[in-house]
DNA sequence: TGCTGGATTATC
DNA sequence: ATAATCCAGCAA
């Protein structure tokens, strides 16, 4: 029985949502009967007041999806060759997104094939079409469930800086769980 | 219209 | 430490 994650889940305070994503399993439907599934391990907040965010300066054609409704998934292009997978948090209006740092996959030989944000959109193909899917609807190529391999064990989550940008550096607001070895980076 | 630098990663 | 490689956002 699969259970998606619903509407409500997502249109909360960023910051409550994004540690809540970790342990919950991401499934990304390629074909027909192909599907790419990975849990999460490792997440970052951003929101409105947040000068990091890309929608911190107002609405523009790429961060639109993080202006409406949550739940929905934002990905965008950065350094010229990788993808970043977000998930959209807080009701209409409020901008506010999730990025998806990391995954733990079972079904590879390599566990840390998706420890990375750019390198778990390339393991799962998500490119820009993927922009803007509603991942509350069961019928989407992209859903995240409750499933998952974490769920029924003991497990504990760090909370730490964000990885990567130079505005707001010092915000504590990245969260991985400590048991996994598919996080990205473990900062000494 | 032109320029700058980025929510990255692999390799030197 | 740096190259790879595009494009969003802003300045002019």
């Amino acid at each position: 029985m699969v259970k998606v994650l619903k509407r409500a889940f997502f249109e909360r305070p960023t910051l409550e949502v994004a540690p809540e994503l970790l342990g919950k399993e991401i499934i990304l439907k390629q074909s027909k009967k192909k599907y790419k599934l990975g849990i999460i391990v490792e997440v970052e907040a951003y929101t409105h007041d947040d000068p990091a965010c890309h929608a911190a300066r107002g609405k523009t054609p790429r961060n639109e999806v993080m202006f409406g409704r949550g739940g929905f998934s934002y990905v965008y292009f950065i350094y010229g060759m990788y993808y970043c997978l977000n998930f959209v948090t807080e009701k209409a209006d409020i901008p506010g997104a999730v990025l998806i740092r990391a995954l733990e996959v079972c079904d590879e030989d390599d566990i840390r094939v998706a420890s990375g944000p750019g390198k778990l959109c390339n393991y799962l193909k998500v490119t820009k079409e993927h922009n803007k899917i509603d991942c509350c609807n069961k019928d989407s190529s992209l859903i995240v469930v409750d499933n998952n391999y974490y769920k029924d064990k003991q497990f504990s989550i760090i909370q730490t800086n964000r990885i990567g940008i130079s505005k707001a550096a010092d915000y504590p607001w990245r969260w991985y769980i400590k048991e996994s070895k598919a996080v990205s980076k473990i900062l000494s």
